[in-house]
DNA sequence: GATTTTATGTACCATGTGGTTCATTTCTGT
DNA sequence: ACAGAAATGAACCACATGGTACATAAAATC
């Protein structure tokens, strides 16, 4: 039972597509094996999530993983780049504009939350990232480099925000920028660590507005001109 | 080939823990599991990190695990347990009194940065926790509730400082503490992507010392009576 | 000294792992 | 029409996985 006849004819392909259509099949498989593998790597992380278990999900078979991401490395990659260049490449703060610059700095810090908010999926990829010591990204042309524009928006406000004189001017951007971000990202990130150790249902919707408004609120208080006197 | 003899000796065994030893063999050989063993899952994951690794980076053997911990999870309980027991039960900012309550308020911050840089293994656990929703922390009474100290030290702090007429009195303690956490967690946990994105090395010392300061002063500004007028 | 309990090592197992081989079908360019 | 390229399916592989069965040496207890 252990050799088979290999030689009878194997069947059941799909037909390709046809010129008319917009993507092509082979896209159309591509997009498939991406969303699912995003799932995976998401729930289980690099190493927990299967191949085998992705394949299945899929409309096609794992060959076609290898065919079109070569290594299970391949095809993490292609979910993490594919995630940054949805929501990495984003830029933050630049929808609404506000006739004061505190205004537009609370603008840009809930925007940033709300990112966050409403692309779990790409914190989740980020924390596995982190955990796996930025293996992937690092090596990854298109995900690095990608918070230079957000950082550049942020300084934008802020000159204006002294120019107006509502703002000091005795603090670096980048840390600004990583108050904001370390706020709301955290907020997405540990919401169910914090959760769990609170208590509290800190996915309910008015504990998500709440974040929200504290995100904007550390922004502009950090940027105000105050005496704090410690 | 598929028998072998199984009535030969098996022999090779240490000997049991003399009566004047202070910790008995078994808890130095538990001991020994838990620390390989937190190694492993802080590196890969739960799903990732490999039972069989985990035996062959101890002293002892697979049987071992499975006799002291039950299951690979029973493992992964214990050593989350070890974790927060290690580490989530320090309770910040009670080291160092001010004379002032902004002081003490910036002491209990940096306290907090400098709990999450020192004990970077716990962060990722904890992150790692977070990309499996809490499924092991959610059934562990150990680890539940461990941050009520916290809380109510901030609140303490936030009391005088209201008292004193430094702080203003119109936000939620839990506010300010989601603030400080999260700048100080996001500060250890995204140190890599963060840096990667922006091409720093965050690790660098004069790096770390702007950060400790960015969680004092985040929280400070929080805090402190300010017209912001966004 | 005999018995029970604790602690341990070795070999093993069914199943899952990432990855490949071979064969095949459909499309495209000439 | 035909050659080559693109795209796909089914079966297979060596090895790693979490977990277990069996045997046994040392200590504790009686």
């Amino acid at each position: 039972m252990t050799t088979q006849d290999k030689t009878r004819p194997r069947s059941g392909r799909r037909r390709r597509a046809a010129d008319q259509d917009g993507a092509a099949l082979a896209e159309e498989t591509r997009g498939n094996i991406l969303d699912e593998a995003t799932k995976a790597f998401v729930a289980h992380g690099f190493e927990g999530a299967s191949i085998n278990e992705i394949a299945a999900a899929t409309a096609t078979s794992k060959r076609m993983i290898y065919y079109h991401f070569g290594s299970k490395q391949g095809l993490y990659t292609a979910v993490l780049e594919a995630a940054y260049e949805r929501v990495g490449a984003q830029k933050i703060g630049t929808k609404q504009t506000s006739p004061t610059a505190m205004g537009a700095l609370r603008a840009y810090a809930e925007d940033a939350f709300q990112k966050f908010h409403a692309n779990e999926d790409f914190v989740r990829l980020v924390m596995a990232e982190n955990l796996n010591k930025g293996a992937t990204m690092r090596n990854s042309e298109g995900v690095r480099q990608r918070s230079a524009g957000n950082l550049s928006r942020l300084e934008e406000i802020c000159k204006a925000g002294i120019a107006e004189g509502s703002m000091r001017d005795d603090f670096r951007i980048l840390d600004l920028y990583f108050a904001v971000i370390g706020v709301a990202f955290h907020a997405v990130s540990n919401r169910i660590s914090t959760g769990i150790s609170l208590d509290m249902d800190l996915g309910a919707p008015d504990e998500i507005a709440f974040r929200q408004r504290l995100v904007g609120d550390v922004a502009c208080r950090y940027a105000a001109k105050t005496e704090v006197g410690d």
